[in-house]
DNA sequence: ACTCAGGTATTAC
DNA sequence: GTAATACCTGAG
């Protein structure tokens, strides 16, 4: 494959930063310029910004314009989003300053269903090595720029990997909900080509719930990042707790708040645009 | 040595 | 249904 470039001219919500530390993804890495690199299918890209303009490089199966306008999310309006839910009140306005520039991506949905389920109780390093791993070991080699990068394995790459394979790879007590989990999809029992065309999401929810390893939080934590894209979910973990409790609840206990409350006030206040608020709301108590 | 980190599964009321 | 508890691993 041969490197292909586009220049993004004059778009208003996209900052490096904003969309790669905001919590949605592991495999996108700073480079010594300021510029990201990262993997996603079987395509490598790096993002440069550089005054108004997104530089995009790299090796891609298809056309690189089309592949980054799906991937970046890029048909989508995010400064109307930005503007409707800022009116809602101050906190989530405050928020929304901060990530300004936050789009979430359109990444492919077993992939996203994976590294999630590694992320449970975990820490980000730990989970980007793992994903990585993973990847070097069982995905294919790319090359670009003369450095070697792996794509994430496929289910059938998967296929004959032991949970003993997974332990070596330092998941942890993950590894059966890997194994498991895989196996669900190989077999079939669970149909990700049907489940994104399903328009009731939280149908497409109780079904992801059966898998191994997949609780409430990895659910929508995958309906929000994955090309699944449903907006109305609100996950909920640690820092959006805390952060709901701060601004909302006040109470001196927030490990006590439940979370049933968090989710009747989040549907209540931002309704369809729930998850785009839990995602302001997280980076900011997270990362300000 | 001990706590903590993007939770889930299991068990016990 | 809701609450308590164990769980790999490695960095601080």
């Amino acid at each position: 494959m041969k490197e292909q470039q586009y220049i993004l001219e004059n778009i208003d919500t996209f900052e490096l930063k904003d969309i790669f530390d905001c919590g949605q993804c592991f495999r996108w890495n700073e480079q010594e310029d300021g510029s990201y690199t990262g993997i996603f299918k079987k395509n490598v890209i790096n993002v440069k910004k550089e005054k108004n303009k997104i530089i995009f490089n790299g090796v891609c199966q298809k056309n690189i314009r089309e592949t980054v306008e799906d991937y970046f999310d890029l048909n989508r309006d995010y400064e109307k989003i930005k503007q409707q839910l800022s009116k809602i009140d101050n906190n989530i306005k405050t928020s929304i300053q901060y990530g300004k520039g936050i789009r979430l991506l359109n990444q492919d949905l077993w992939e996203t269903i994976i590294s999630f389920i590694i992320s449970a109780n975990n820490n980000i390093p730990r989970i980007k090595g793992i994903i990585e791993r993973l990847a070097k070991q069982f995905g294919y080699e790319i090359i670009y720029k003369g450095q070697k990068y792996y794509t994430f394995p496929t289910p059938e790459q998967l296929k004959n990997v032991t949970i003993e394979d997974y332990r070596k790879l330092g998941l942890g007590f993950r590894d059966v909900r890997l194994y498991e989990t895989t196996k669900m999809i190989l077999e079939g029992k669970i149909n990700l080509e049907k489940m994104k065309k399903n328009p009731n999401t939280m149908q497409v929810r109780e079904e992801l719930l059966t898998l191994s390893g997949v609780g409430p939080k990895v659910a929508d934590c995958i309906l929000l990042f994955s090309d699944l894209k449903r907006f109305e979910v609100f996950p909920i973990d640690v820092w959006v707790r805390r952060v709901m409790n701060d601004l909302y609840i006040k109470n001196e206990d927030e490990t006590k708040v439940s979370k049933k409350l968090i989710e009747k006030i989040a549907a209540e206040r931002f309704g369809d645009l729930a998850g785009l608020a839990q995602q302001y709301l997280f980076y900011w108590r997270r990362e300000a």
